[in-house]
DNA sequence: CAGCATCCATTATGATACTG
DNA sequence: CAGTATCATAATGGATGCTG
């Protein structure tokens, strides 16, 4: 999961190690839904994911400016995520492959994908 | 990397869950540039793979439907493989997120991204 | 509420040697 | 040439308990 920054070699390379981990897609997906949310509500939101996987792809996330973190110095706490216009951009980028998973998604459901051969 | 083949929230999901794994964007962009290509030549173009991850990375897309494999029944041997029509639209469907890489690995050379927050 | 620390299980990745 | 087998390490995922 951990973007490693390296030489990449096309875009494509640079573009998947930003958003590949377990969560991420679902996180931008939510972001992009709502706009903002708070840590609690993507919680609720990816069901199943533990706090530390959140919390570890959220900082992650931020690292690579794809996200903000707001802290609201209340009590009980607060924090908001929300998409920055880079982590705006990728989503736009990623529309393209979202459809193309929705549709081998559909694939699934008839037919056995892997039985290509045939 | 190994598919999870899960019941997918959305579109997305799924598609990063094809593409993710170290070197199977390298491929897509191996074989989307050259049409076809042999075990060795792939093995020379991502540099630095081992055996054991190139075949691994192979065997799982061609089960994910992304690529044929063809085996020549010569000697030497000769395998080729090339993208398949739903390995060619992935590619397509990739396009804009290269650009998108490809914009951020330019920031990358020109500033650190880590540092937004600045 | 938001999150960190710790321990543990599972996967992914990798180097090396060997085979048809 | 195109793999397979084996061994080893690193990365990732997750459960639980604790803190301000």
């Amino acid at each position: 999961m951990a973007s490693r920054k390296g030489p990449y070699i096309c875009g494509i390379d640079a573009a998947l190690d930003v958003v590949s981990g377990k969560w991420k897609g679902l996180v931008l997906w939510e972001l992009n839904a709502h706009g903002t949310r708070r840590y609690a509500e993507l919680r609720r939101a990816l069901h199943g994911v533990s706090e530390k996987m959140l919390t570890q792809h959220l900082r992650q996330m931020e690292q690579d400016g794809l996200i903000s973190r707001t802290v609201y110095p209340e009590v009980p706490p607060r924090v908001e995520y929300t998409l920055t216009e880079a982590g705006a951009a990728l989503n736009e980028a990623l529309q393209p492959l979202g459809e193309w998973g929705r549709g081998r998604i559909r694939r699934e459901a008839l037919d056995v994908v892997g039985d290509a051969a045939s």
